[in-house]
RNA sequence: GCCGGGAUGGUGGAAUAGGUAGACACGCAAGACUUAAAAUCUUGUGAGAGAAAUCUCGUGCGGGUUCGAUUCCCGCUCCUGGUACCA
């Protein structure tokens, strides 16, 4: 406000304002802390500088001090930038950080930014930018919205997957998998040079190691005398990243290879090409070596259960056998997988994948036709699609059988799509009678059923587990259990066949044909890989004239200038496929630890300190892929010494997604005119989304609404009360619906510390919900109403230094209590409440007290940290609230002697008794027994039973 | 299909070792302050009946256990997330 020289009349009319202005300046001169009203603009700036300059949440190791590391998923930075339902759980982690400091802890929580991946990479094509310029900008713009919102963040810790001193690391790891193997034995990873010690020694025969199908066996002098080139062809079968076939959607149009997703009825989603299934090099990731332990360590970890058992059915353990059946008039023999050897008397047929390698040469020629067309047909069909449409049934005879080795039956050999050629070895042996899918084939093509276990048959096919083994021969008579265990010493008896335990996980392909990812640090020697020199990395993203696949079908790397590898012997020709997007977030949790090591990924003496993140925040779109992914690399890591971790995540909340909430005009037919929501009925309308940001409490900003579009200035309304209502539907916040609310927008209008506490009071947090900004003036009020604890009548700041009255200290330990106990269940929502409920009780009890207002900034802090800092600073306080420490709750301010009684009577509550709780059983019955209203009740019966629960209940029964 | 999660006022939600359903907010209505508005404050607000006291009903639906059920058990309906022929 400019102060001019005011005229004495003007003074008088002023006078109160003038009587203010003279007040602060007496207040100024005898530097007392100055207080107008709440202005969060210009506190939450000051303290977000302050945070900042004064590195107030740099996290050094201290050994002196518990650890917490606090972690979110770090986003990826879009173009779109945040809208609000993406801070929601950072909101969440940063309060338990802020109160994990409070309570004397020493607390990790970075931030940074997933920067490889597929939308930049779509815009330089589409615009030639290069992804670096726009991934910088993204970040740029995420950083400066998660800067407003005010978190913890320990910022120098940041870290991209796209900066070379960061992915010089995630190829570092890479080399550590590729120069490792799986022992068996030892079930750890080990260098692969104590695997060619081994094979020095005694060649590969002796070898317990994870490794590819079938390896050809070797003694030792055998190895010695292998060429290299035969030596290194070896090694890759044991390697944990290693080189293999795998049938990928190959797009000739795009030149591309596309993703399960990508790909509808065996066309692209993207532009309707043709797909098809196409073997293609590409490097992979022996996970399923650590199948077991990656279940095993499942019961170690605090996540929900329902994300366990994602992870528990992704893995997919299943225990069984595997055995051999002979082909008739064929040396060839087909292996198959069963959980159900108990049942092979009741084997009808054997089923083939199409893509299985024996199906082409066991077709009879007269089958050949017929079966040919179907394995073609089947072929170009997705492994997905074949999935989802399992209502049809189609299949088609080879002509050949097979032999059960069982009772030397002979068994016809099919080919049915069912079976899924990646799973087990591609080939089933069926028994209609207690499969599904094998009785609905069976009775499509009218094969045979035989029933082995003893049931009813009336509803088709039923599994039997645990039933009683019948018509089989040397199993008859015994229990499943008991018929299982004989199978398989009969199978290993006859050597054709052994128990086995299968997962459903598969090696996870490591490699896509894009530009924007790591490049692999690999060159090819006589077409073998090996690793570029540790000195020589990072191995940095080449430049590129275009961001699309060459000509020739090669990934964009083959266009760089000089993609090569000099060493001693040449030059040679480095990979040209760059990593997948889950490289860079499978371990960035350690190297936020230290994120600025230039001669490790992370030092192990710091690493060791901050050991797993203590609380992990994401969404649960992820449990599947890179919760699993980071467990695997974090389980190597482990293995080979980096890290004394096995498991990095040891607890997990998965907050839930929030929804958007449009917002609809509805205008007539024909006409520019819109009718409030009443009105509808009596018109034809056709409703329209309209920006959410144009609409309060669901009324329509008419004014807004006629400058948000060209064509709706002269638009004209039917209204309800002068007012127009708007409809409301929760979708999905996006913006083609005008439902997107920007945190920016909300922060301007209402502050930072409303944003947080009302996105916290929204709900629970594992909660879907929808974003609705009517009901943020409530948390709004809230802290002016707080504010206004620390004012005097004048509207200056003023404590009061009397001490605190019973009834105050109760209000204040009651929130103290409920605070602690909802951050112990995460349950934010309601701490926002008691926040509420306590400062009311204070208003009304008009208490301005020191005593109970330095706790209760406190308390607040985590949620509301700048308002809580600037009140702190008013309290008179020179150091950050960071370093405060958490209120001791005590318990004898909330001891009641009094406790209300409610009377129930048959059930339902009737009158209410206050009564000292030192009252026994015996006393409360009588006194109940003779009260005005309960005898009313009574009508004058007596009573059956009486009911009393101390401090709780009276529950009379008549 | 299978495996999770859920359903409470006009709205978001609260309350589970079984013990007063609807805390806290939003919205709405009335009032105070104000020349006026904003802001702020006060009161009311599950539904139905009644002038009122008060009564009846009420936590998706139908049963059950219990003195007492939003909470536990059985059977449904609907919504929602995951997964998809895994032999």
């Amino acid at each position: 406000m400019i102060f001019h020289f005011p005229l004495f009349s003007q003074i008088l009319n002023h006078f109160p304002s003038f009587f203010l202005f003279l007040q602060t300046i007496v207040k100024n001169l005898n530097h007392l802390p100055k207080m107008s009203e709440y202005n969060f603009q210009e506190i939450e700036k000051k303290w977000q500088a302050y945070w900042e300059q004064n590195q107030i949440f740099n996290a050094k190791v201290d050994p002196k001090k518990p650890k917490f590391y606090s972690l979110d998923m770090f986003p990826y930075p879009s173009g779109a930038g945040l809208h609000v339902g993406h801070p929601l759980g950072y909101i969440a982690s940063d309060i338990v950080s802020r109160f994990k400091r409070l309570q004397g802890y020493n607390v990790l929580h970075p931030m940074g930014y997933d920067s490889f991946g597929l939308p930049a990479e779509q815009y330089a094509i589409q615009t030639g930018q290069h992804p670096a310029i726009t991934t910088e900008e993204n970040i740029k713009r995420y950083t400066e919205q998660l800067k407003n919102i005010g978190f913890s963040f320990d910022w120098s810790k940041e870290v991209r997957t796209s900066d070379p001193s960061y992915y010089r690391w995630t190829q570092w790891i890479f080399m550590q998998l590729f120069n490792s193997y799986y022992d068996k034995s030892e079930d750890k990873a080990k260098s692969i040079h104590a695997l060619i010690e081994k094979f020095e020694e005694s060649g590969n025969s002796k070898v317990h190691a994870v490794c590819d199908e079938n390896p050809t066996l070797f003694s030792a002098d055998e190895w010695k005398t292998f060429p290299e080139r035969i030596q290194q062809e070896i090694l890759l079968q044991y390697r944990l990243t290693f080189l293999a076939e795998t049938t990928v959607n190959w797009c000739t149009a795009l030149g591309t290879v596309l993703s399960n997703d990508e790909v509808k009825d065996g066309f692209s989603e993207r532009g309707g090409h043709r797909v098809e299934r196409k073997k293609m090099m590409q490097w992979s990731m022996r996970i399923t070596a650590y199948a077991e332990r990656l279940l095993v360590g499942l019961d170690t970890l605090d996540w929900t259960d329902p994300i366990k058992e994602m992870q528990r059915n992704w893995i997919g353990k299943s225990i069984g056998a595997e055995m051999v059946f002979q082909i008739k008039g064929h040396d060839k023999e087909i292996k198959v997988f069963t959980t159900r050897v108990d049942t092979i008397f009741g084997v009808t047929y054997l089923a083939l994948a199409p893509e299985h390698e024996l199906v082409n040469e066991l077709l009879t020629p007269a089958e050949k036709e017929n079966a040919s067309a179907y394995i073609e047909g089947a072929k170009n069909r997705s492994e997905r699609d074949r999935m989802s449409d399992v209502k049809t049934i189609s299949g088609a005879f080879t002509g050949s059988y097979a032999i059960n080795p069982f009772n030397g039956e002979e068994i016809q050999i099919w080919i049915a799509d069912y079976v899924l050629a990646g799973y087990g070895t591609g080939a089933v042996m069926a028994v209609p009678a207690h499969d599904e899918r094998d009785f609905n084939f069976a009775k499509h093509f009218g094969l045979e059923i035989r029933q082995v276990i003893d049931g009813s048959m009336e509803n088709g096919s039923f599994p039997g587990k645990g039933g009683l083994i019948i018509n089989s021969g040397i199993l008859s008579g015994l229990w499943m259990k008991d018929a299982m265990v004989k199978a398989i010493e009969f199978l290993e008896e006859k050597k054709i066949g052994k128990g086995k335990i299968q997962y459903r996980m598969r090696d996870a392909i490591f490699t896509r044909q894009r530009y924007w990812g790591e490049p692999l640090p690999v060159y090819f020697k006589e077409g073998l890989p090996y690793l570029i020199e540790e000195k020589d990395l990072p191995l940095v993203l080449p430049e590129v004239d275009k961001y699309l696949p060459t000509e020739d079908g090669e990934p964009p790397l083959a266009r760089a200038a000089h993609w090569t590898y000099k060493t001693a012997e040449g030059e040679f020709p480095l990979e040209k496929s760059t990593m997948p997007g889950w490289a860079g977030s499978s371990w960035y949790f350690f190297r936020y630890m230290d994120a600025k090591n230039e001669n490790k990924f992370v030092d192990p003496e710091i690493s060791k300190y901050w050991g797993a993140v203590d609380l992990y925040i994401g969404g649960a779109e992820h449990a599947t892929g890179h919760l699993l992914y980071s467990r695997f690399w974090t389980k190597f890591l482990f293995d080979i010494g980096a890290v004394g971790i096995e498991e990095p995540f040891q607890k997990m909340i998965n907050q839930g997604m929030i929804q958007g909430r449009s917002n609809f005009v509805y205008r007539i037919k024909g006409s520019n005119t819109y009718v409030s929501l009443g009105l509808i009925d009596q018109y034809e309308t056709s409703s329209i989304h309209v920006d959410v940001n144009i609409v309060h409490n669901d009324q329509l900003d008419i004014e807004k609404f006629k400058t948000w579009r060209p064509d709706l200035a002269d638009a004209t309304f039917i209204l309800e009360d002068g007012r127009y209502f708007c409809g409301a539907e929760v979708e999905k916040m996006s913006k083609s619906k005008y439902n997107v609310v920007n945190p920016d927008d909300i922060i301007e209008r209402y502050g930072a510390d409303t944003l947080r506490l009302y996105e916290m009071f929204l709900g629970p947090l594992e909660q879907f919900k929808p974003w609705n900004t009517n009901g943020i003036d409530g948390v709004s009020k809230f802290l002016k109403k707080l504010w206004r604890l620390f004012q005097d009548k004048q509207g200056d700041f003023g404590v009061s230094e009397e001490p605190a009255t019973q009834e105050e200290l109760k209000t204040l330990h009651k929130t103290i209590k409920k605070t602690q106990e909802d951050l112990d269940n995460y349950s934010f929502n309601t701490s926002v409440s008691s926040f509420m409920i306590c400062v009311n009780e204070l208003s009304a009890l008009k208490c301005n007290k020191r005593e109970i207002l330095t706790p209760l900034v406190i308390l607040l802090s985590p949620y509301a940290p700048h308002i809580a800092e600037e009140l702190w600073s008013l309290l008179g306080h020179e150091n950050s609230i960071t370093h405060a420490s958490f209120p001791v709750f005590q318990k004898e301010f909330l001891v009641e002697n009094n406790h209300e009684y409610p009377v129930s009577i048959n059930g339902k509550m009737r009158a209410k008794l206050p009564l000292p709780l030192n009252l026994s059983k015996e006393q409360i019955e009588k006194i109940a027994l003779e009260n005005e209203t309960v005898l009313k009740w009574m009508e004058g019966k007596s009573p059956k039973k009486v009911i009393v629960v101390v401090g709780k209940i009276i529950n009379i029964v008549l």
